[in-house]
DNA sequence: CGAGTGCTTGACGTTGACGTCAACGTAAAG
DNA sequence: CTTTACGTTGACGTCAACGTCAAGCACTCG
């Protein structure tokens, strides 16, 4: 079903313009290993592998993670180990970022319960103001 | 009761020490007018106050803001506004962030489901590593 | 008094993550 | 065939967030 769809290729214009990223970053991503587009000839073309790739490593972006570790966390997804001492280390791998995140989580929540406080006590001094002096 | 606690008082080293930051580190934050430590004569004086804002300029850092979102967050808590349209900006600065760090836990959420699915994977790969050749 | 210890302020160096040229290739359009 | 648009590779610039000296002040210990 939907034969073809996985074909399709992209311009880095056009992936630039889509992501909201300039050629620049892109070149920089392909440098650090983070996306490796296909070459024809001198020009990079982008799968929706590439693309996906790319949606990850902006993601890990987001939450703040330098790009060594975007690319530690992105390889991650389409490592085909066979080894057996490999997949050992993938998983501790797995468990240190996964133990970043939950800090990182936390912290987000903490923070997040804090702001709560500064806006509950925000609206009482406004309601004070309000109600209060005219009054 | 428990009178006196909070008037203790740390050196510079203490601080550095205890936070797992340098000296250096320190002196960077005062002067991006994160932490404001009492000056007697010369030297830094460091009071209950002051570890409490770098502790959240920590938990700051390990969110992932820059030094200059993470000013801005800690200055939120004890500011006093008092004026009306200052009351206003502050609620409007509470939303914004509020919004950047609900965002980013749902990165870090998906990533999180993401990394569960590596970890399966691998699993399942290892187990059939380990009962498949050898039988 | 001199030496040491800890604190201070410059001032320059470094690293990550790009921005910004400059100079050049190439493929389609007029 | 030239123009034009889009692509490419260096190479250098920049900004945040510190690291790393260097040089000097202040207090204490012997």
């Amino acid at each position: 079903m939907a034969r073809g769809t996985d074909t399709r290729e992209w311009t880095i214009a056009e992936v630039a313009e889509e992501f909201g990223v300039t050629h620049r970053t892109i070149r920089y991503y392909e440098d650090q290993g983070l996306i490796s587009p296909e070459r024809r000839g001198t020009q990079r073309v982008f799968h929706p592998r590439d693309r996906v790739r790319l949606a990850l490593v902006l993601r890990g972006k987001r939450i703040g993670f330098d790009l060594e570790k975007i690319r530690r966390i992105v390889d991650m997804y389409d490592e085909s180990p066979g080894e057996i001492g490999q997949l050992r280390y993938l998983l501790a791998e797995v468990a240190e970022r996964r133990a970043e995140l939950e800090q990182r989580r936390a912290d987000i929540e903490q923070t997040l319960a804090e702001l709560d406080d500064v806006e509950r006590r925000c609206r009482a001094d406004l309601a004070a103001l309000d109600g209060g002096p005219s009054r």
